[in-house]
Parts: C-alpha cells; structure tokens; sequence
DNA sequence: GTCTATACTACGATAGAC
DNA sequence: GTCTATCGTAGTATAGAC
C-alpha cells in the first residue's frame, strides 16, 4: 500500500527534520512514489504532517493493549492499583527501549517541545488516556488526599521510563553497556520497579505526616 | 558580534530542523548577516553544527558552575554524598524548566537519538563530568557494592528531571498547571528530592539483603 | 571580514496525460 | 490513482569586489 508506505517514511522524515525541514520529494521517492501522490492522498505537506501524527496515535494502541484504562475499569484497593502501575510502566519501558520507538519518538519529543495540532491527535489516543489512568492508580495506591501531589508523581515515574529514548546517547555512555541488550532493560525494568515502590511507599507515609 | 549572533540562531534552527533539514541561508538571514560568512567561520553547513556543539557545550559550563565534579573533590561519607545529589538535581532541574534551555534541548535531543560527532563534543563538557560525579555519588551514598546498581539508578534519577523538558507538552497536560510557574517547578522539585531520598533509602537497604 | 554575483540543484504546488 | 512536466522559489557552494 502506497498510503502506509508513505506514512512510515513520513515519521522518520518529519522526525528527524520536522515539518518544514522534511521534504515531500524525499518521502515520496523514498516510498517509491511519485511527489504528487502526497498532494493527492493528503492534500499536501501539512495534510501528510497530520496524517502522520494520527498514524502513530493508531500505532501506539498496542502499547495500552490489554491494559485496563478506563476509569470505571481501575482497581480500588492500594495493592492492585500498585500492581497496574508496575504494569503499565513495565509496558512502556519494552516500547520505549524497542528499536522501533526509536522511528516515532524524535517526531513527539518535538511535539513535545513545540506542540502543534499533531501533538493534540497524539495525546488523545492511548498517550493521554494512559496519562489520567496513571494519576487515578497513585491516588489509589497511596490514598493521597491531593491529585496535585499524585499528578507530580506520575510525571517523575514516567520520567524513569522515558530517559531510556530521550537521553539514549547518555544512558549508553552511563550504563558502558549495549542499550538492546535484552537483559541490560530487565535490570533497569527491575531497578524502575524497585524505585516505584519506594516512591509509592514514601507518598503512602506522607499522607499521615504532611 | 556576528559568530555569537550566528551560534545562537544556529542551536535554534539544527534543533527544529536537524543538519540536513536546517539552511544556512535561513541562519545567516536571522542572524542579519550574508549566507557567505558562515563559509567564512565555520567552512560550511558542517563545520557550522559542530561549532553549534561546542558553543551548547560551553553553555552548559555554568550548570555545574560551583559544583564539585572532580573525582577527588567528592564527599565520601553517605550524607554529604546525598545532600551532592540533591544539589546537582535541583540545579539541573532549574535549568531544564528555564525557559532558555528549549533552544538547545532539541539540539541535543536529536543527538541523543542519532549520536554524531556533535554529541562527542557536548558530552566531553560538563555533562559527561556530572554523569560521572552522580554515579560516584550514588555509590557513597548508598554504599553499593557493585557499580552497575549506581549507573542504573543515576539514569532514572536523571529522567525524573529530563521529563520536564523531553515530555513538556505531556506534562503540562497531566499537571493542569502553566509550566513556567516557579512555583510549581519548587513543587516539582519537593517531588524529586523526596523520591530521590526514597530511592536511595531502598538502595541503601538493598545492600544489607540483596 | 563582510558583502554581491553566479551556477546549479532541490523545494512545494499544480496541471494534465493515462 | 499514479505518473510526468513545469513554474517560481529557495537551497549550497564558490569566486571575487571592497
């Protein structure tokens, strides 16, 4: 399919040099096409932009795949609640070390950064639902009184997670050791799990003693 | 001075748009000056983007500024090495939610991502220095046997601080609250010192019954 | 040291053949 | 639905005026 083919290429364009530095001429010709399917498939550059952030939001449902997220779904007791944190950052931790995240990671760190509508057709997919159900799973697994606190908390455990792809360079020159290397990401799946309890277990107590 | 004036728009344009998506016609414009005088300085396109490198790099120098990096300058008890810790997070934290360091996190993001010689250059500045300074830290600090253990906790306290900066849009979401608000960074920052003493208490613990 | 001038390649959009 | 052809614009590099 010329469409899917397009879009693949797209996200490793448009990453790596974004909206105005890719160029539809190089996606095409890399997809094998001709420049004016673009226009004709999606209107033109932005449409294909769009299109591209849709596509990723579509392929990062299987990360949420089989995970409980909706807030009437969620666990009410502390130790399942904790149990599904575990859950989802262990997920997002084999996404995010994958080699394929490595393809659409540059295009959302720079929506990240310098959000545009892509970044809004991104966050409503799995992203942000996964988001609210996290900050639901700490309220519940340390009883915090605030959501504030709890919301604070999630992006700190996230960002365990994320350091993996964000600062890949710099984890491989800490670590002296290969990034793929399946073993390497189940200790740092284990050390993550290990600091998520700690975490949880210190805002547990911070709850009787503010 | 024009070569400040071409660096700063430099780190601005190789970030959004990367070495090959960036234009040196674009930069020189910005920068009010003719196309022909990165020619001139930097001998081209290239020499332009490692010049970029060197200069984020020696941007950087002022994040440790007043931070003892040096092998034979750390504590060496746990306390000392700890309240270390604590320093360096908060000052990087000051840094990446400051409003300037957008410019060149992208810079150093995409190299991150797709190491070049460039990303060499930033990491041999202070970066590198504190990197190793933490997993120093880390291991007086909680008394750790094997370094491994300490490597893999300095990336994760590492990420709690890039998130704020690498998943900016995604924070801001989760949290609700304008970013740029001092004092929801303090917040923030309460957040992360408090994890950071939770982890490095299991860690310490971890020692005793491995 | 900074500029203009020039040569050549590549860009996005569009119209029209098939 | 996919292609080629063409338009006007913008890209890098280089040579040379001042």
């Amino acid at each position: 399919m010329v469409q899917q083919r397009l879009l693949e290429i797209a996200i490793r364009e448009f990453g790596a040099k974004g909206l105005e530095g890719a160029s539809t001429r190089g996606i095409a010709s890399a997809a094998g096409t001709a420049m004016s399917s673009i226009t004709y498939h999606y209107g033109g550059k932005e449409g294909l932009y769009l299109a591209t952030a849709d596509y990723i939001a579509s392929q990062m449902e299987d990360v949420a795949d089989g995970i409980a997220l909706r807030p009437d779904e969620l666990p009410d007791d502390p130790a399942a609640a904790r149990q599904a944190i575990h859950f989802i950052l262990s997920r997002l931790l084999a996404k995010l070390s994958g080699e394929r995240s490595a393809e659409w990671a540059l295009f959302i760190v720079r929506e990240q950064m310098n959000p545009t509508e892509a970044f809004d057709r991104i966050y409503a997919g799995p992203m942000g639902r996964m988001a609210k159900a996290l900050v639901e799973l700490v309220c519940v697994a340390t009883g915090a009184r605030d959501r504030q606190a709890a919301r604070l908390a999630v992006i700190t455990l996230f960002g365990q997670v994320l350091v993996i792809r964000a600062a890949r360079a710099t984890c491989a020159r800490v670590i002296e050791r290969d990034l793929d290397d399946p073993a390497l990401i189940e200790e740092l799946g284990r050390r993550i799990a290990a600091n998520t309890d700690a975490i949880l277990d210190r805002m547990t107590a911070e709850r009787q003693e503010p």
